[in-house]
RNA sequence: GCGAAGGUGGCGGAAUGGCAGACGCACUAGCUUGAGGUGCUAGCGGGGCGACCCGUGGGGGUUCAAGUCCCCCCCUUCGCACCA
């Protein structure tokens, strides 16, 4: 009978640990094979020279206090299993884990319980780590690296260092959203008309010095080098999110001053259908040309504007809103005099903060135009001949020159593009324009008035008389002349604390902490930065870390750099698609200029694995009560079986929900297994029929591919085919399990281990060869095809695989339910592929 | 509004243009079991007693053959949203 029921069944009076011997038992295996992995070092990762190499990489986790959640370990899993498999295929692997560990919970925590941060996340960590090693990850845990960590801070410090020596880190006075209630910066999303998102308390736009990076010195590059990255549509959002943007910088000078103001535009094709120009209110020329009789009204509208949000600056909904200057301008073009406006419409901080209007061929500044009764001239046509009701709407493409009144004498029936390039032509020549890239990319607002943070390796000289420490002291910190703090002295490392909350001033709490912050020298005072570094600053470059995490001499030898870069295969969540995997990008491009490193992008191939939700297809979240967590599926069906469920669910890229009952699903997959391992060791017979082998080999063949491509679902489904057909066998030969259990092995790495172990083998199956298959014995001799009359599938043949389209229609044509449908009838048309289908056309 | 990915049984999902629904869950029946929330066997898209007919969001098209390719439309999810 079956091998299971015998295993169940039958007891083996002799041993007297029968369980142990005869059941699956994931809680005892799973911690026999972890301890014995450490204890072997089996995933320490090192370099043999000649063997290939292979770098998988998690986006590491921030230890939040709540612990790991069924999330976590989907896309680990997808990486331990091409490590372990990358393992068996004969490479050197690195598959190192660590933690992001500064942020906002860790202090928000010491605020509310006194505990210092450092506790908390030491705490989490813990949590975090006896997770994911019950979970059997193959990591090299002597590569850990944690953020917070003085001597990873020192590095992180270090790089900013070099940042500010090539002037990439200045600093600037940027309107934030500052609420003094909470004693921080909000981003725009925390804040709702206004007002605080915690705590409905006031905001206010203030411009405060901030540290910025200027990753818009590298815009071009992080547009144009994300070609030939084996990315996801991740590509397109940075693309996006740079926003590359060809035209041209025109010039207008303004009626009765001395003073041009310029514009960019990517249509320099309609200057001549200019009918007014508009300036954001934050322009510094509105002020020096506003006229007299403009000036109040021009003020009110600015006060109103600064009032509101970007969000609701920029809510597409509302009608577009604007004032008159009482200035005019003059179009380099045709000489024409149009009105100045100031509109909130028009964003500062992009191109230059000024736009001209042409309503006849922007849907913008026609809905401006008709507000405010302006004029709307057509310049451009349709190809089509077609007309235009250009006072309904703006005609946005490309189309052809009508007559335009230029300077640039630019004919009838032009092509757009070709306007563009004469028009262009002509201003530079006159001096009143020239061609521009412009970016919608923003220079990275780099400090966070916060505790928990890198310090900035940065000092101020301070003017006071006596010492600035003492209460009351009267001091002025000259942020005009920063001085780096020698690499000698990294790294920098944060004070102790008795009260983490940020305080009235927008300076953070590091400048409560006197003795820090300020410090003589040579009878000098200085003061030391108080604002710290973002949260992001950490996962910038930790991949770069772990190749060398112990060195003490320099961020890495470049023999380490060499042994594991780049990162062949990036596991993470789409929530990091532009912010993380943009800044990292940036940072590496700047270390590559200055020698450090020596690929110009860090991660080779990029998958984000899709949210996994709760049972009821919502979003999992305490507050839903659908949160699962990790801890209890180990509990009740193991590692092995949470890790080959997360892989069944689906497509790794695909959201999909959890189901439970799939979990006990896969967990009887690996009972069948482990009781085929357990029948083949009672086996009397060895030998594999043909059949048999063909499965077999199918399955490694399948397997192979899917783990290539990363279609684990799919690899997970061939094993269990594979089982059934095994299961059927009426005695199970060990040769037909064992490289079942080498397929299963980076999926399910401990049951793998104990069978491989009571197969016999010595050495553990980390570094066993992976299975080959025979490419022969994939391919069956004679094949099952479809027999279809007019299209419609009548029936199966089973056929050679290359059987002759003569021998293929005799044989369809002696079936009988082939026969009821071409009985008397003519066959006009044989369709026949080989193995494949064959269409009987019949009249 | 723009961009991307999708829409296949009761559910999760499979299908180089070639028998739609692999594999798993749930469900049904039978066997096993002292019992079972176990194990095994069989069935399981819809309609029809049946031969058959209809079925991959909707509508057209290409083809001997379409879930798959082309055109139009609808819906869902996720990004981005006045970027001149």
């Amino acid at each position: 009978m079956r091998a299971s029921k015998a295993c169940y069944a039958a007891p083996m009076s002799e041993t007297n640990d029968r369980a142990g011997e005869e059941r699956y038992e994931p809680a005892i295996l799973e911690p026999k094979w972890q301890a014995i992995w450490e204890e072997r070092r089996s995933f320490v990762a090192t370099r043999t020279p000649g063997k290939p190499k292979f770098y998988g990489l998690d986006m590491f986790p921030y230890p939040s206090g709540s612990g790991l959640h069924v999330g976590h370990p989907e896309g680990y899993t997808a990486t331990d299993i091409v490590c372990r498999y990358k393992r068996m295929r004969g490479c050197d692997v690195l598959h190192p884990m660590g933690w992001d560990a500064f942020g906002l919970p860790a202090e928000q925590h010491a605020i509310q319980t006194g505990t210092h941060p450092r506790d908390t996340t030491a705490s989490n960590i813990a949590t975090f780590k006896r997770q994911l090693k019950s979970l059997g990850f193959s990591y090299d845990w002597t590569r850990e690296v944690d953020t917070t960590d003085a001597d990873y801070v020192r590095w992180t410090q270090w790089i900013f260092l070099k940042l500010f020596q090539r002037g990439l880190a200045f600093q600037s006075e940027v309107p934030v959203n500052w609420c003094p209630e909470l004693g921080t910066v909000l981003a725009n999303e925390e804040v709702i008309d206004g007002k605080s998102e915690r705590g409905q308390h006031p905001v206010v736009r203030l411009p405060l010095r901030q540290w910025m990076l200027r990753i818009t010195a590298y815009a071009d590059r992080l547009d144009a080098e994300l070609e030939g990255l084996d990315w996801p549509e991740t590509k397109g959002k940075q693309r996006h999110w740079i926003g590359r943007s060809e035209g041209a910088e025109i010039d207008f000078s303004i009626e009765g001053h001395d003073a041009t103001m310029t514009v960019f535009t990517t249509r320099p094709d309609t200057v001549s259908g200019v009918t007014y120009v508009v300036l954001a209110p934050e322009h510094p020329l509105v002020a020096a040309i506003t006229t007299e009789g403009q000036r109040d009204a021009v003020n009110a509208y600015i006060e109103v504007t600064k009032s509101k949000s970007d969000i609701e600056r920029t809510d597409l909904g509302k009608t577009k809103t604007g004032v008159a200057t009482g200035a005019f301008a003059v179009n380099p073009i045709n000489g024409d005099k149009v009105s100045v406006w100031v509109g909130d419409y028009v964003l500062a901080h992009y191109g230059t903060g000024a736009v001209m209007a042409v309503p006849a061929h922007d849907e913008r500044d026609h809905a401006f135009a008709k507000t405010y009764g302006l004029g709307i001239v057509p310049v451009v046509r349709r190809t089509d001949g077609k007309a235009h009701d250009f006072d309904a709407s703006a005609f946005t493409d490309d189309g052809e020159s009508t007559v335009l009144r230029s300077h640039a004498n630019v004919g009838e029936g032009v092509a757009s593009a070709e306007v563009r390039k004469q028009t262009v032509a002509w201003l530079n020549g006159a001096g009143k324009g020239r061609a521009k890239v412009t970016y919608r990319l923003r220079d990275w607002v780099f400090s966070r008035q916060r505790y928990w943070g890198e310090p900035i390796p940065i000092y101020f000289p301070v003017d006071c008389d006596g010492d600035p420490r003492l209460d009351g002291a009267e001091f002025k910190v000259r942020f005009d002349k920063p001085i780096a703090v020698p690499e000698s002295e990294l790294p920098l490392r944060l004070p102790e604390l008795e009260d983490y909350r940020p305080g009235q001033d927008p300076a953070g709490p590091l400048a409560r902490a006197r003795d820090w912050r300020f410090f003589q020298q040579d009878g000098q005072w200085f003061a030391r930065e108080t604002n710290t570094m973002p949260q992001w600053a950490g996962s910038c470059w930790y991949y770069l870390r772990y190749v060398d995490p112990r060195n003490v001499e320099e961020i890495f030898s470049q023999d380490a750099y060499d042994a594991w870069m780049p990162v062949d295969l990036y596991v993470g969540g789409s929530e990091h698609a532009v912010l993380h995997l943009l800044y990292a990008r940036f940072w590496h491009k700047a270390l590559f200029d200055i020698g450090v490193v020596k690929h110009a992008e860090p991660f080779v191939k990029l998958v984000h694995q899709g949210m996994i939700l709760g049972e009821n297809g919502e979003k999992m979240s305490k507050s839903r009560g659908n949160v699962i967590n990790p801890d209890d599926v180990v509990k009740s069906h193991g590692a092995d079986s949470l890790r080959v469920y997360e892989m069944f669910m689906g497509p790794l890229e695909a959201v999909k929900p959890w189901q439970t009952n799939g979990v006990e699903g896969v967990r009887r997959f690996l009972d069948r297994v482990w009781n085929l391992g357990v029948a083949a060791r009672k086996s009397t017979s060895n030998d594999v029929d043909t059949e048999t082998l063909r499965a077999v080999h199918k399955t490694i063949k399948k397997v192979t591919e899917d783990i290539d491509g990363l279609r684990f679902n799919t690899a997970v489904s061939a094993m269990m085919i594979l089982v059934k057909q095994l299961q059927a066998l009426p005695s199970v030969p060990q040769a037909a399990v064992e490289p079942l259990v080498l397929l299963l092995a980076p999926f399910a790495p401990h049951i793998a281990e104990e069978l491989w172990e009571r197969f016999g083998h010595a050495d553990s199956l980390t570094c066993a060869p992976w299975p080959t298959f025979d490419a022969a014995l994939c391919e069956d001799a004679e094949i099952e095809i479809g027999v279809q009359v007019n299209g419609k599938a009548r029936s199966v043949l089973k056929l050679a695989k290359d059987e002759s389209q003569a021998s293929a229609v005799e044989k369809a044509l002696e079936d009988a339910k082939v026969k009821a449908h071409t009985d008397g009838k003519a066959i006009v048309k044989i369709v026949y592929v080989p193995g494949r289908i064959l269409n009987l056309i019949v009249k």
